[in-house]
DNA sequence: AATAAAAACTGACTTTAATCATATTGTGAG
DNA sequence: CTCACAATATGATTAAAGTCAGTTTTTATT
């Protein structure tokens, strides 16, 4: 017997949002047999930076950050993952190790497909594949942006930046205000490529000109075309 | 009659260096009938970040830079090329825009293969396209590493680490010491994500240090172990 | 060879952000 | 509830790198 609650992927609210929408009941039951899911806790690490990947992580309800370590163990902060994410599929296609671990944000589920059911998968649907190879360009325009960005934009854009992929990523609480995620301020700073203390201080400038709100351990955007200008503008 | 010299992908010498090494010669061949191939001139544009991509493009000679521009038109070189390197491929795969443009270095060969011919290479083809997808899969790599390195590492380790990658791209010269590419220091600094002056600087304080010696245009590596140590640690 | 233009160098100064130190606040375990 | 520890905030200082201004060197052109 399996102890977990989800054992069926065809009734997987995270797979409307995710590149396994269009699969067939089939295909998708397909899968399911395979699968395994697993509950991480709020810090838990998912997988490891340098090792090699035994198959394709999917996010079924929750929130990862991955991340690489620098050189002197700073962490840097490359992506963000949710529901319906797939993580690990740059090491997996280019038969690889992992380049950055995965770590759960909060509690989060996520689900495991052995590298043999994925290389099945991807071989037997070039649709999907093509989906994968879209993420993956995707991906490597965002990172090319921001390496720009970080070469050239001061501390404060990119952590307007920063606030701003977190939204992106965990969206907004019921008042479409409140950015729907928990972050340390170190980890925002690991974020935007800058320290601690520079992000705090730089979170309540922001505040000053009006453009979030520090409400507890949230942010609150509160002038959302502004903050995107001062993400992209140099200035 | 084509006055090309060069109309033969078969004889090619850049294609040994190139994902195009093991394709068969009727392959070669047919892709031979649909290229084209341009002389670019020092300083020629290849193709421009933002434009739709209609093929494939292939370095047969020279060097190209690629790089996109940041806020305030400054320019970031997010990667380098030479001969047998493609380019443009991320744009293709992606059904996206050139995410960066494309300029010679120097006078470059560059062959042009066009979208309908590079799909149907790739569907016939799926060595080739792991391959691709391969390729794909590093530069992605590449380029978180660099965002790590960018947001930690001061000025003078990312120069190191530009001149080990120039020497990566290009290679030596017959003296097995001097960096194979005349670059400004303007391109140097765009490359390493700073300033002209900065880079000026520091590549005299990396000569004091014994590291580097400065001959005429050229770049000569005098201490390649601890200019790698210098361009991994963090200080 | 002479000239103009581009590129590189150098010094002085300013700004930005990191670092260090300490205080304050928040949080979870028992 | 209390205590200990983690996280955040904040001030002071330092260090790094950008900016600005002016000079020298290199390169290309006639």
């Amino acid at each position: 017997m399996n102890k977990e609650e989800h054992i069926n992927c065809t009734t997987c609210a995270a797979r409307f949002n995710s590149i396994f929408k269009e699969l067939k009941t089939d295909q998708l039951n397909q899968l399911a047999q395979h699968k395994t899911c697993k509950l991480y806790h709020k810090g838990a690490l998912i997988f490891n930076e340098d090792a090699y990947p035994r198959g394709l992580f999917c996010v079924q309800s929750g929130k990862v950050k991955l991340s690489q370590m620098g050189a002197d163990g700073k962490e840097q902060i490359v992506h963000l993952a949710h529901d319906g994410d797939i993580m690990g599929y740059r090491a997996l296609l280019g038969e690889d190790t992992y380049s950055c671990s995965a770590w759960a944000l909060e509690d989060s589920k996520v689900c495991f497909i052995p590298k043999v059911q994925f290389n099945e998968l991807i071989e037997n649907n070039s649709k999907l594949t093509l989906q994968i190879v879209h993420l993956l360009s995707n991906e490597l325009k965002e990172a090319e942006r921001k390496i720009t960005n970080t070469a050239q934009q001061p501390v404060k854009n990119r952590i307007a930046q920063a606030l701003l992929s977190l939204k992106a990523n965990y969206g907004m609480e019921a008042d479409n205000m409140t950015i729907n995620v928990r972050i340390k301020r170190e980890e925002l700073a690991n974020l935007a490529g800058t320290t601690r203390e520079t992000a705090t201080r730089l979170l309540y400038e922001l505040q000053e000109q009006k453009l979030i709100e520090l409400v507890g351990k949230k942010i609150k955007i509160m002038n959302e075309s502004i903050l995107f200008d001062l993400a992209q503008s140099a200035h």
